[in-house]
DNA sequence: CCTACCGATCGGTAGG
DNA sequence: CCTACCGATCGGTAGG
């Protein structure tokens, strides 16, 4: 019996996937079942795999969509003429909206990459190592223009992304502290520091 | 039959924790067994009852030692006279040891602790606010002080817990930079900021 | 410490 | 889209 596996963006597929990162963010990858995404959808779990190929499927769908969103972003920035800190501020800005816009996604992708089967684990990976490579790029810039302090860039990469990253945590708090709030204050720490 | 689960601090016991803690971080609570964790022991899974209550208990011992240790190190600060910038960098050098020297229970308490059964997970998250807040009034005081900027310090703490818990992913690069210079780059971005 | 084994649940397939 | 079902694996117990 034919499979419609790659069939399309037929909208069903896109539903499963998208439901499936809820899922996945509440529960984590390993701990979900095929049964409760079923559950979620309303069908009985075989009739899932009209749809898709498979639970790795799944995750594979939405880390490389957050994957590929967040490098088509770097090449965005740096297309433009900005400086370091510009380019820097508006790449913390991004991480800051894809956790408001894309939360279960981004969550899932930060948790989860690691069951990726091959060869998407690979990909996965290359492709985060060639967006910190950039994002060091921009920083060693900023460093011999004098724009920025001499600090070791990979260190500086590693703080701005974990802290970020950090904003999962933020979700539950969303109503004792505003976006746009959180936002100046975290780009305002993150270049310009704590101490007066 | 009666289990010796609360055996004073056997050895055996507390071998199994640890051991579970290497296993728990490789490939995660949710998808690591207690068949592979024996295996790893050398024995049978059935026999690690003979220590354990269950792989539960695993989690909570590793979870609870974790949580403990965060706070005692937070008491030990704040009993000292230390100005606020010098007991944060206190705080985040102690964060950047932990992850150094006790890498695979703190990486299993980040990722994990969600899995925690009640009414452990409550105890657990009950604790976490502890620290988080007195790390808030930490930065209140200096804020209050004209020590540091006015920055809302509820994100202040969330972008410095954050990104010292990025250095989960920096242990794969330890050859590549030695703690030390780590340790001081990210103490001087997080305090003093990036830009010039 | 072991062997033997249980009930539950898993991802996924067959077939219609 | 469903029912029926498979083999694998899980955490854990019984009993010695």
């Amino acid at each position: 019996m034919a499979k419609i596996i790659s069939a399309g963006n037929g909208t069903k597929r896109d539903v499963i996937i998208s439901r499936s990162a809820g899922l996945f963010r509440a529960k984590g990858y390993a701990s979900s079942s095929m049964r409760e995404l079923a559950e979620l959808l309303g069908v009985e779990a075989p009739s899932l795999y009209n749809h898709i190929g498979g639970k790795g499927e799944l995750l594979q769908q939405i880390c490389t969509k957050v994957a590929l969103q967040f490098n088509n972003q770097m090449e965005e920035v740096n297309a433009g003429a900005a400086s370091s800190s510009a380019k820097i501020e508006s790449l913390i800005r991004f991480h800051i909206w894809m956790m408001m816009e894309h939360y279960d996604e981004v969550y899932v992708s930060n948790h989860d990459w690691r069951y990726l089967n091959e060869p998407y684990l690979a990909k996965f990976l290359a492709q985060r190592k060639i967006y910190e490579g950039k994002f060091i790029a921009i920083i060693n810039d900023g460093i011999i223009k004098g724009d920025l302090k001499n600090l070791n860039p990979f260190v500086a990469v590693l703080t701005i992304l974990s802290a970020v990253r950090g904003l999962e945590f933020w979700q539950r708090h969303k109503k004792d502290i505003p976006a746009v709030e959180l936002e100046e204050a975290m780009v305002n720490h993150l270049l310009n520091g704590l101490i007066k």
